[in-house]
DNA sequence: CTGAAATTCATACTTTCGGGTGATGTGGAT
DNA sequence: ATCCACATCACCCGAAAGTATGAATTTCAG
């Protein structure tokens, strides 16, 4: 949300530079001190820049702010649970199923149980493949 | 190093573009048929909307070609060595000591060695929490 | 050349993981 | 009321991972 509001500040800003330098370069060109093309060059490379800025505080808001697109879908295809993905994020976050146990307040039997359904619907036979395919499917941060 | 190259010539096709919309600038203002503001206006906007998009290019590059700045620093500070950094590359991918092993052409007694020293010098106890650490240290992708 | 670091391999042992199987209880849908 | 998904717990066993210790090698800077 709060990216939409710079986003609009960002180009109410642009455009009232955009009115100022044609203001200047109308008066400069009644002067005409340069060559109009020079003006132009001028206007081109300064909006090429700022064009440059707002593209890199868009795409590395984008980066920042979307990590769930997917997240859900995949979840969904996958058939992963709400208490599987618990066990996923603590596996992911680097803990033993005794750990995950002892946070979860719950046995390490079923922590393991809860992996090896984790395992089985993600298509893997390890803990750290589980890791890196849910990384991929942005499943976790 | 491709990357670039990539830069390099959407800098050239810009000055291209730029030369070419300069001569057509030119050409309507001889004619004036419509007034010198709206060529700059058009100018200016083109040029914000190349620049948004040579932006883009940009930090979506950068992301993907420049993930180690913090890498050899963190590096150099755990004594990682450059053999047991592949090791760690391939714990993060998901392998197995053995299919490390196999993919190294090394035994899987040196395998296992190599993760030893890791998970010491990273102080940690467990491949996945190495994994963890890692990729927080943007020691790998 | 020498010595330190890095890489390699090995053996033995403990702990953790993962697969297989099965049981119990709870809550929701038919 | 019955079926089913979910969560829970349990036991067994083999495979993988991790620890400890030691040693042979290559490599490379001093």
């Amino acid at each position: 949300m709060s990216v939409r509001y710079t986003h609009i500040a960002m180009y109410g800003i642009a455009l009232a530079l955009l009115a100022i330098l044609l203001d200047l370069l109308n008066y400069y060109y009644l002067v005409r001190i340069f060559s109009p093309e020079f003006y132009i060059v001028c206007i081109a490379l300064f909006f090429a820049a700022v064009g440059v800025w707002v593209g890199r505080k868009l795409t590395s808001n984008d980066f920042k702010s979307s990590p769930f697109s997917q997240n859900k879908k995949a979840l969904a295809e996958l058939e992963i649970t709400d208490r599987e993905l618990e066990v996923l994020k603590l596996i992911a976050a680097g803990y033993s199923n005794q750990q995950i146990a002892d946070q979860l307040y719950i046995s390490i039997h079923t922590v393991k149980s809860h992996v090896s359904s984790l395992l089985d619907k993600m298509n893997v036979n390890r803990r750290t493949q589980a890791i890196r395919k849910a990384q991929k499917l942005q499943l976790i941060p």
